[in-house]
RNA sequence: GGCGCCGUACCCAAGUGGCUAAGGGAGCAGUCUGCAAAACUGCGAUUCAGCGGUUCGAACCCGCUCGGCGCCUCCA
């Protein structure tokens, strides 16, 4: 089968074939390093590590750069603020970034280039289209001219003559079309700057991406991806300066992913109504790989495509959710006592029938709400077989197998204990073998835990049940809750 | 003003021309259980914002209306 995916270029789902067969070229618009990364860099990241994931499942060789651009003016504006070079901010937040991604499970990019290690790659750019007569030096400044680009607008859907209309921004008049943009700017005084043929200046926004793209994938590479907010002006301009520079095609799908919403509005720095990657994790009472695979089965749980709407409410669905799997990943886990023989139920046809819904999901634009869906509806079969019975080689079998397709989402990697161990809130370190406080409840060991449950058991046996029932409040107590076991066992929680 | 997206049950969310409109959560009832939890079973949209139209047939296509949002300015 092959995998389908909606391509803004042509506002339709095209069927992906790649520059060279089995392999994927894919950049991806990364962030500007002035702050820290809300959850619409957190989306944005998540979608096209499962996209990533995916085609190398489907066993595609994935080439995926996604940049950081380290020299714009919100950069030298927080160097103001705190008076510091600007190098320490892009620095502090390129940190802060692999910090996040690391704890969101999010996987390494093959490359994550800087705009300012790139600066000849740009200079040569900037140069080539001054040459070829589409871009125009004014003083020390360099402008792409659209009105040379004929194809200009194609990607966003819009209209030179409407754009013109529209412009609410201050028009630099000297500009030959208010439209055209910045591909090279002058170093004001007290800031940095690189030398050029037009002066010490520093790039504009668009070029360096179109820099970065092309000499890390060459002037035609599959996919281009980033946030809706991109597609214009961002993209439509990395396509004209990049096409008009190569004389090729430039992307050959586009990909955008849709926002993160608060109360139907889009998150924003503008807006104020952002949550910091960081936040979430340091507010949230769980663990932060717990805390990671939550928002990461929340985002998955909406189309990459839409506009996801974040709340309290909505994690912890996708929180429930998560523990429903858990619980059955730790009840085949354990040993059912069944043989071979006794245990042999037809498992295989319904997890067949899975797997084709799970890819069929996928290859369909990856629609990742769907596969969800063909998870569940598996989780629910495989319930109902264990409770009628499975050797301990089925349940093993379908154990991996699950976690091997959860893997392809970057789901249900972890192991039981550490998805039931709760650990307490504001980033506090996290023990194996003890709980810290939680809401004020005094922490308990894991060895105290056992020992209550084997007095516990021992009274049950002896049908003591006020001594059992007390036991039970005393750890309820401390949050731990019990489940018995038809065969006399206890397991329990956090 | 221009361009575009969305509106499916209490909540989230697939489905975009034809079998009973996926799935999850919550709720209620039941099975099981010393109690409980978990798991399982059953119940829940004659209907897809509204109104027209096209069609043998529409939630899906077209038009209009209402409501929400986005891009056109830095934005993932």
């Amino acid at each position: 089968m092959s995998i389908v995916l909606y391509n803004t270029q042509t506002k339709k789902k095209d069927v992906f074939v790649p520059l060279i067969l089995g392999q994927v070229s894919m950049y991806v618009c990364g962030v500007t390093v002035y702050d820290d990364c809300h959850l619409g860099h957190a989306r944005s990241a998540l979608t096209f590590d499962m996209i990533r994931r995916y085609f190398e499942f489907a066993g595609y060789k994935v080439k995926y750069v996604r940049n950081f651009t380290d020299i714009d003016d919100k950069i030298l504006n927080r160097a103001k603020q705190e008076d510091v070079p600007w190098q320490e901010i892009s620095d502090r937040y390129i940190q802060n970034f692999h910090r996040d991604m690391g704890a969101l499970g999010i996987r390494k990019p093959s490359a994550e280039p800087r705009a300012t290690d790139h600066m000849q790659d740009i200079l040569h750019m900037i140069d080539g289209l001054v040459h070829k007569g589409v871009a125009y030096q004014l003083k020390g400044d360099v402008y792409f001219s659209v009105k040379k680009f004929s194809p200009y607008g194609k990607l966003s859907g819009k209209k030179l003559e409407e754009l013109q209309a529209g412009a609410r921004i201050e028009v630099d008049t000297r500009k030959q079309d208010p439209m055209d943009f910045a591909l090279w700017k002058t170093a004001k005084l007290g800031e940095p700057g690189w030398d050029s043929p037009w002066g010490k200046g520093r790039p504009g926004w668009h070029i360096e991406c179109s820099a970065m793209s092309v000499a890390e994938l060459g002037p035609t590479f599959d996919i281009h991806g980033g946030g809706k907010d991109l597609i214009f002006p961002h993209h439509e301009n990395e396509i004209a300066q990049s096409c008009a520079y190569t004389g090729k095609e430039f992307a050959r799908f586009w990909v955008h992913n849709g926002f993160v919403t608060v109360d139907k509005e889009k998150m924003s720095k503008s807006l104020g109504n952002f949550f910091t990657i960081r936040e979430i994790f340091d507010k949230s009472p769980h663990s932060e790989p717990v805390t990671a695979e939550c928002l990461r089965y929340l985002f998955l749980s909406t189309h990459y495509r839409s506009d996801l709407s974040f709340s309290d409410h909505s994690i912890n669905e996708a929180k429930t959710a998560l523990d429903n799997f858990y619980g059955l990943f730790q009840r085949l886990e354990e040993s059912s006592s069944k043989s071979e023989v006794e245990g042999a139920q037809d498992w295989e046809t319904p997890f067949k029938d899975f797997t084709e819904k799970f890819t069929l999901a996928m290859d369909d634009d990856f629609n990742t709400p769907k596969a969800l869906g063909a998870f569940n509806e598996i989780r629910g079969t495989i319930n109902k077989l264990l409770g009628k019975g499975l050797s301990d080689n089925s349940q093993k079998t379908i154990l991996e197998t699950l976690k091997a397709y959860g893997e392809t989402l970057g789901l249900f990697q972890m192991t039981v204990s550490k998805w039931n161990s709760i650990v307490v809130s504001l980033g506090m370190a996290k023990s194996e073998e003890t709980a810290l406080p939680v809401n004020g409840i005094v922490g308990t060991t894991d060895k105290w835990i056992e020992e209550k449950i084997r007095l516990r058991n021992e009274a049950r046996a002896q049908k003591d049940f006020s001594t059992a029932d007390t036991l039970r409040k005393e750890l309820a107590e401390k949050g731990i809750i019990l489940e018995d076991r038809p065969d006399g066992t206890t397991r329990w929680k956090r």
